[in-house]
DNA sequence: ATGAAAGCGCTAACAG
DNA sequence: CTGTTAGCGCTTTCAT
């Protein structure tokens, strides 16, 4: 190590001065940092983690799409991530990959990662499949617990369910007399989640259960569910699982010549960036993925830190619907006084500089 | 090594086994392999990019947002970035960062990458700033070079001023005097491509250079750009440098009691997913993400792998422009023949089930 | 408060 | 075809 030669000292100063480690006299920090400025040293990170057994990395494995949920996590882990003095490394499985989500924790494992997110995670179980993983690092989930074996495995961002239900009362206060359900592919936990806060509530209030269409998430099969739906005889109310869906739901109706709001209410899910400008407004539930992300990120490096501590406890998110104009009491029937009351807010479809916390918005 | 005593072998020939090096009898391999496979063995890559120099992994600095231009391109990295064999790892830098992409690369550097991938890069010289790059592994840019020093520099995805003027001669043909263009933020060198491929084209053509309104991406930015617009006279065709903006500008010009396509024409950027399924639907350019991010990345390898050779060179990226509904020829003026015949295209309204090549194209 | 010695688990460069 | 001998650049452990 020629820094330690220059500044005169061992080279296990140099590692201390470098790791904050105490037991340094100023004076020897002041040498060895001048050393490294004048020789332009750099540690290396493989060295380090093979002597001490960590890597400062962890493991994100994420679904190959440009999702705006997916990868708006992502970029929310990122974001953290760097703070913690942690390295990313990332892996995608797509979905039919054949390894899947084992095969990309796999991969990750193998790059000696010290901790796994797993992001989006999708029932892979096949026809017969029992997928049991085993990881030998902290693991959090963000949207629901897959059947994986980790000395401390976390969840985060699960509050789909009461989101959906959210959404859900919002249609029935209004005066809907039930509530039809664009769902989500039922590999993913998140649409699971959605469904069944949707179900739920829609059985708490003693409504009737429409079928449920489901799609794939893509605006095109949102598109498609319109299509059917309008040929069934049309709802008048239909919560979207994201809002892509809900977008090609309404160009569907729109085209079949139902009009949304007056017809048919829509809502959808994520509150993505467009949502606020499409025509109309769409009524929406914001996710709080940098939250999630971020408080998830920071049990996890606690995990991977204090392995014998107790993890720390996740915290509720926030449940937050974005009142637009896609929305409004049904046109054809009575109306009980209490949900018009609810409804009767006028403007809901301009969309202002669209406020930093998302305008219109109310929690039951 | 456990494995190599319980193979009966040496320590070496395990490594060759695991490298897939040539001269290992057919017999010992499988010896091996069954060791492997009975003591759970994964081998260390800490130690392996120790001894070897190199890490087998690629660095790519993002910028942290859920943008659909930037998530499409990280993902479609990732997606050919496995294939190659190598890793990923992922540095964010946002807008405004203090340390910016120098930071990032940075950080990519002290992890020990073999190679950089700069997505979507920004200006960043601040006042007086000249911050010069200094990198000692291969680095592709996918979107336009910025002043950095490496071994090898490759740019790709720098077609955008083509596809501008695609879409900025679309507009011309179908008889409309001039286009005014909606910028992205000029920091980007993606957004000052598209700009310039619009004056040029205007340029060209011997039209009017009508003043640039500049927006952030966002829709709301797109919202606001378009309620100006509107305030100063509208004009009556619009190229927007993405998809989000020419969507909240709709929204505007709309809400101006402006009719798209009939008083306004709009042409965006990107094809985001939900592009053909608004009202009206969206005639845009297509980005080829995926065939930007695999070719670049294959070039990035080869660079990676063979660092005397020459480098692979680029090859041009499709110009695909997705003509929907939010274009047509001007109201208000007589149409020259010719533009009128290419624009009678009935129908360009309904999205069918988006075909995989997206429907009506044309390439100029 | 500092240093010396001993590896971490692998691959490189040569033998055989 | 296979094995031996050295490190890679750091952290660890134990002295001092």
């Amino acid at each position: 190590m020629d820094v330690a030669r220059l500044a005169g000292v061992s080279q296990k100063t140099v590692s201390r001065v470098f790791n904050d480690e105490p037991y340094v006299s100023a004076d020897v920090r002041r040498r060895v940092l001048e050393a490294v400025e004048q020789l332009g040293y750099r540690r290396n990170n493989a060295a380090r983690a093979l002597a001490s057994g960590r890597s400062r990395s962890i493991g994100v494995v994420t679904l190959g799409t440009a999702l705006y949920g997916p990868a708006s996590l992502l970029m929310g882990v990122e974001r953290v991530v760097r703070d913690t003095g942690y390295a990313l490394r990332v892996v995608n499985t797509m979905e039919g990959d054949p390894s899947g989500v084992a095969g990309a924790v796999d991969s990750l494992l193998d790059q000696g990662v010290d901790g796994i997110v797993i992001s989006e995670p999708i029932d892979e179980t096949g026809p017969e499949g029992e997928t049991a993983l085993r990881v030998d690092v902290p693991v959090l989930v963000l949207g629901a617990p897959p059947g994986l074996t980790a000395p401390t495995v976390l969840t985060a961002g699960d509050g789909a369910d009461v989101m959906a239900r959210t959404a859900t009362e919002h249609l029935l206060n209004l005066g809907h007399p039930t509530v039809h359900h664009l769902a989500g592919p039922q590999r993913w936990y998140a649409a699971r989640d959605r469904l069944e806060g949707w179900r739920a509530t829609l059985t708490a209030h003693g409504r009737e259960l429409p079928p449920v269409v489901e799609g794939d998430w893509s605006a095109a099969s949102g598109y498609r569910a319109g299509l059917e739906l309008a040929a069934d005889g049309a709802p008048t109310a239909v919560f979207a699982a994201n809002d892509d869906m809900a977008i090609g739901l309404i160009r569907a109706l729109t085209e079949a010549g139902l009009r949304v709001p007056q017809d048919v209410s829509v809502v959808g899910f994520d509150d993505i960036p467009v949502a606020a400008y499409i025509t109309p407004p769409l009524t929406t539930v914001r996710q709080p993925f940098d939250t999630v992300a971020q408080e998830g990120l920071k049990r996890l490096v606690h995990a991977i830190e204090n392995p014998d501590a107790d993890p720390l406890p996740p915290s509720d998110p926030p449940v937050d619907l974005v009142v637009r104009a896609s929305t409004a009491p049904p046109a054809d029937r009575t109306t009980p006084a209490r949900a018009r009351r609810t409804a009767s807010r006028p403007d809901g479809g301009t969309p202002a500089p669209r406020p930093r916390n998302g305008g219109p918005s109310s929690r039951p």
